[in-house]
DNA sequence: AAGTGGTCTAGACCACTCC
DNA sequence: GAGTGGTCTAGACCACTTC
């Protein structure tokens, strides 16, 4: 057994300082000069476990300020019905002034994207792709893809609606068939649309919107998981 | 504008032609002495390079053998019947052959969890924990955080019907009045656990389970994001 | 034994924040 | 200007994998 890499155990140590409540929420850490000094290393050991500590999401640095203590910030419940499949009628409101302001476009048109188009049964792998954001006090919380079957190209699009409610509001009705969810890394697009580190965490929402029997939107919605949370209330 | 970081450089110019297919799925990176001397930089503003591929999951460096590309492993598709609250039945089969070898005790005994015990309506902060981990083929790929009402410290534990299924085996009936999904970073004890880097993104699942009018326990189920995915069909 | 990534020291200069 | 974190070079030795 090869013994524990410095930088790991001043890491786990400061992290146990940390999670116990010795070291509070805000509070500044101990520069990295100093924690080089304290523990007997070079600058570059101590900041290497300043490191570990962000990578764990216990710490976050400022350049020039110094690494403080993370407060973990209120995560948004985004209520699912398991019944309607769709948003509580009751929190709509709610998630209304969360998101004020609405889907936000970022960008359409035609788009390469196989999985989408096996999805929606189309043949080869071009798809009609609608994304956007949803801000919750002007943060950048939720990037949306909508990959629509081709023939929905022509949609009238109302930002204040999103885009299955202008969907469903040009007699388009729908229901979803399936739901998954998994957790990803920040990809590159993440990263600058979302406003996040490489690394940061994302919750994936998917799902296959049909139109009757016909498949009509493959929706994939990606979360910042530190800000956004699904919850489903039976009672 | 500060210029960019050469190491930032480096990571970009390696994840375009990762993302551009010409450096496929399962390929060897060149090593880093190599990539230092054909970007003309020290070996360890290279390795900087890696370690951002890393952090944005494009690539897995493996010790003494060099850096791969990532082959996205499938994921395991955990079903959820939105009826029932619990798996689908027709699924439980699968379940059982995926998560052979059933819940692996790794603890149990009386803990402090503040957040538990307010769920669970226990004064003070006092829980009865026990943990679990599932694994899929030897892999773990659950850990199961079961916070009992203080009641229960007595329950008679089968590792083929796990807690819930043994407390259930005991006689008492359960069901679930609220689930709430999110994602994480991997923490110390689930890398070590889990078999995962620090920076991991974890899917976690939480939930109330009660006994009639009484809270009986408070779940919490974080599993790697990497491998599993809750789906849920409405068909 | 050879080749690879993992850790660590030493020292330098730059960029950001606050006073 | 002083203090902080961010980047980079130079060089060393260790640990893991393959042959």
């Amino acid at each position: 057994m090869p013994r524990e890499a410095r930088y790991r155990a001043i890491a786990r140590e400061l992290g146990r300082r940390i999670e116990s409540g010795e070291l509070p929420p805000g509070e500044r850490l101990p520069t990295e000069d100093a924690l080089a000094e304290r523990f007997g290393v070079h600058r570059l050991t101590a900041r290497q476990a300043m490191v570990e500590l962000r990578k764990a999401g216990l710490v976050e640095t400022r350049h020039g300020l110094g690494s403080f203590v993370r407060r973990a910030p209120r995560r948004i419940e985004v209520s699912i019905d398991p019944i309607t499949r769709r948003h509580r009628q009751a929190d709509l409101e709610g998630l209304a002034t969360t998101f004020a302001g609405g889907e936000e476009i970022l960008g359409r048109g035609f788009a390469e994207h196989p999985a989408s188009a096996r999805h929606l049964g189309v043949p080869g792998s071009e798809v009609y792709e609608i994304t956007t954001l949803l801000r919750s006090g002007g943060a950048p919380c939720v990037l949306n893809r909508y990959r629509l079957h081709p023939g929905q190209a022509d949609l009238v699009y109302d930002p204040r609606l999103g885009v299955l409610g202008s969907l469903e509001a040009g007699g388009t009705a729908y229901r979803y068939t399936w739901h998954a969810i998994s957790a990803d890394l920040a990809d590159l697009v993440d990263q600058a649309v979302l406003a996040v580190d490489a690394g940061a965490a994302v919750l994936v929402r998917e799902g296959l919107v049909m139109h009757g029997d016909e498949p009509l939107c493959h929706v994939e919605r990606r979360c910042r998981g530190d800000l956004i949370s699904f919850v489903t209330r039976y009672d």
